[in-house]
DNA sequence: TAGATATATGAACATTTGTTCACATGTATA
DNA sequence: TATACATGTGAACAAATGTTCATATATCTA
């Protein structure tokens, strides 16, 4: 960052500066997109799109460890994505709203117009 | 991997294996939303939906230097959210498609719901 | 043609991240 | 109450990732 760069365009520069978000809200939207962004969480996703799961299963239907999975869901949990209840010693997950649902599906649209 | 776990609802697993995408298309989801999942890249992202822009003014609006942006300009390239334009020596890039407002206003809406 | 400018790229380095392993916590049941 | 079971968690390790630095490539201009 100490290299001096000339603007060759001054006027987009400053109309562009001006137009986005605070740097705060754009480091929160990576956040969340990065919580997306590893295949086990998107798997686990998928998975609750279905219905309600407890951890255990979880692992099973994906074929990895429960830690791993609970590892995963804390992230999930953190994230807002996941809400769960418990059930004795039984924790059931679930999708916490239906932005994720939307945010997936427009992912979806993305890689599928990608394929044509 | 090597623990034994049990399942505690077969129908529930199996019901859900069913439903979930391929693989491969969860991976795919996955390594798109690695994309947006950078700070970085989600500032390059933001600015580009105001205007197109060449890598320099990029870079000066976004207070970094020109290698850092040129590298995250080939992971955008990549995954097909950017295409860019040549005229002369300058290259200027823009949103190649309307998924990627779209994913990154879904984004913003889970964001904004979080701080109610 | 020589030099300046805009962008791209490879290697190195520090940081972040996901899984594993061992074990802690909490709950049901014999 | 002792044991089994479901889940959570900290430390350690390997792998992935983003920036920097140096330099390559391409194009314009004096």
């Amino acid at each position: 960052m100490t290299e001096e760069l000339s603007v060759l365009h001054p006027d987009v520069v400053a109309k562009v500066k001006a137009s986005m978000a605070a740097e705060e809200t754009l480091y929160d939207l990576a956040e969340l997109f990065k919580v997306f962004g590893d295949s086990t969480r998107i798997k686990i996703l998928s998975a609750l799109f279905q219905s309600e799961m407890c951890v255990g299963d979880i692992a099973v239907a994906l074929g990895m460890t429960q830690s791993a999975i609970s590892h995963q869901l804390r992230v999930l949990k953190q994230a807002k994505l996941v809400r769960y209840r418990k059930e004795g010693k039984v924790v059931y997950y679930a999708l916490d709203d239906d932005h994720v649902k939307e945010i997936f599906h427009q992912g979806l649209n993305h890689i599928n117009e990608d394929r044509r």
